[in-house]
RNA sequence: GCCCGCAUCGUCUAGCGGUUAGGACACCACUCUUUCAAGGUGGUAACCGGGGUUCGACUCCCCGUGCGGGUACCA
């Protein structure tokens, strides 16, 4: 409870910056999940050109808090590129943008409530509520709060909190029925005898997000709060807790969950499911961007690839998808391989480099030019290369493949003079290569195609590598000269 | 149990009363080609079921079913 903050004082909420105010407020508790970061995106996105985005930390639950995570949720984000205007790191008007940090703010806005009327201390312990729940539920009835300490006087609820009796604070749920009109799933109606007395002040002093969120938001002047649709059931608790506090409730619009590829909840059996994962894999930020705003929204157009300024500019309310999305690797591979194509030279080479850190910096350019089509993840750079930083040692049968050893060992004879005319083109390489193959086939192309596969083998030491000409440079004339040699003593041998 | 949400190809989706139900991924052919890719061309594949409403339902309403979420002093 170290703050600076005045004690109790709820402050009148001032004017603040943007058109539209969108927050994305985890909880630190681990590392960012896919599931989580598509929200965040969204309310990027929605916040719009002229709004902002704010980062709040959610750290309420003192259980669960790990400190060390909020870096690495910063770090995801800005990955992402998802830049945010106020936040715990860059402040802002309405800082601290740490709950914990904003303590007296929440006890100011529970005198408030207990004093209206709208909230209550409970005393009631964990077992009792047990039992409480358990008869509910065998007795059909919805599981909530009985509203045991609802009729507790003033005086005595003080009495009992003075005696050090442990005590939270709940909100009182009115009769009636709650509504409002969700901006992705339309109207909705609650029966309030269907909502919980939920706790608002837990026993440790500390607000539960139900509390937090109410306040926070609306001093932080939050205008559409989007979130997921697992948060639907509290929304009215969160409703009556704004009109209890006489404030003007947001907009809000939930959204679909994100799902594994059985259709349950994304978790760990589905492999991928952190930012970090995915980053760790060679996703681009570029392609887990377009593939994410992909789930839950379309523009309604046949265009699919966009950046994210472009879906800044594009997604709205409106179109939002209020069904479920299936999280599918496949297609997000292939995003990714249109994003890496879409790369200059230069920027792949600097994204392969963690992935390469084998090799020279010189090499990283040619080296992005030629995995630039051949790859959908970053990863893959490493096995399609690894050819150029190893020694591979091709037998006489894999290197003949369908050829006479002799006749193959013939063709590889002709080739290091070839190889020593660098800097050719590519292309006048490839040229000599194959009239020279098709001399030793006698002008039969396909059978030109078998000295060619030997020559690949006999230099990488693999059937399928980038095109030969590039991968001889990247081997080096010299080294490759030394491979050729090899080869033909190996099939000389074998003959 | 109780409350709530969702429902178009395997997947992401378009559709907002009258369409040959469109696109993309994946898949299968063919093509290009030094291998692999990338590219090009073509193809297979969908409105969960039953009732209504309507001249007419993928589109609107109800029921069912399925899937999902919530039901904590976790978010």
């Amino acid at each position: 409870m170290s703050s600076a903050l005045p004690s109790n004082a709820l402050p009148e909420r001032v004017d603040l910056p943007g058109r539209r105010r969108l927050r994305f407020a985890p909880s630190p508790t681990g590392e960012l999940h896919i599931g989580n970061v598509r929200t965040a995106l969204l309310s990027y996105c929605l916040a719009g050109e002229d709004g902002r985005f704010l980062v709040r930390i959610e750290d309420t639950d003192r259980e669960r808090y790990q400190p060390e995570s909020v870096p690495g949720y910063l770090e995801t984000l800005a990955w992402l590129g998802l830049q945010w205007d106020e936040g715990p790191d860059i402040g802002g008007p309405c800082a601290p943008y740490t709950e914990s940090e904003r303590l007296p703010y929440f006890e100011a806005a529970v005198e408030r409530l207990v004093e209206a009327g709208a909230a209550y201390y409970c005393f009631c312990t964990r077992e009792r509520l047990d039992q409480l729940r358990a008869a509910q539920r065998t007795a059909g009835l919805p599981t909530r709060y009985d509203g045991h300490c609802r009729t507790l006087t003033a005086a005595e609820a003080t009495r009992r909190r003075e005696l050090g009796e442990p005590a939270v604070v709940r909100l009182l749920v009115p009769a009636g029925e709650t509504r409002w009109d969700d901006l992705v799933l339309g109207p909705q109606l609650f029966d309030n005898e269907t909502i919980d007395d939920q706790v608002l002040l837990k026993s440790d002093g500390f607000p539960t997000y139900h509390l937090a969120q109410v306040v926070d938001d609306h001093l932080m002047g939050i205008t559409e709060v989007v979130r997921a649709v697992e948060w639907l059931p509290s929304t009215p608790k969160h409703l009556i807790t704004y009109a209890a506090l006489g404030w003007e409730a947001p907009r809000f619009a939930h959204v679909a969950l994100v799902l594994g590829q059985d259709h349950s909840k994304l978790s760990k059996r589905h492999g991928a499911q952190t930012v970090r994962e995915f980053r760790e894999l060679g996703y681009l930020p570029e392609a887990v961007v377009n593939f994410l705003a992909f789930l839950g929204w379309s523009p309604g157009t046949e265009e699919e690839i966009f950046t994210l300024a472009e879906l800044r500019r594009r997604v709205t309310f409106d179109r939002l998808q209020a069904s479920p999305a299936v999280l599918d690797q496949q297609r997000l591979d292939y995003l990714n391989g249109v994003w890496i194509r879409k790369l200059p030279a230069e920027q792949l080479a600097l994204r392969i480099q963690p992935f390469l850190p084998e090799a020279a910096p010189e090499q990283l350019i040619p080296i992005a030019a030629m995995v630039q089509e051949r790859i959908r993840r970053l990863d893959q750079v490493p096995g399609l290369l690894a050819f150029a930083f190893s020694e591979p040692e091709p037998g006489a049968d894999f290197l003949r493949g369908k050829l006479d050893p002799r006749e193959a060992a013939a063709f590889l004879q002709d080739i290091p003079p070839l190889l020593g005319t660098a800097p050719d083109p590519a292309a006048e390489m490839m040229d000599r290569i194959r009239s020279l193959a098709e001399t030793h086939a006698k002008g039969d192309r396909a059978a030109a195609k078998k000295y060619i596969r030997v020559l690949r083998v006999a230099t990488t030491g693999a059937e399928v590598t980038p095109p030969l000409p590039e991968s001889i440079a990247l081997i080096g004339a010299e080294k490759a000269g030394r491979r050729i040699d090899r080869a033909i003593r190996v099939l000389t041998e074998a003959a």
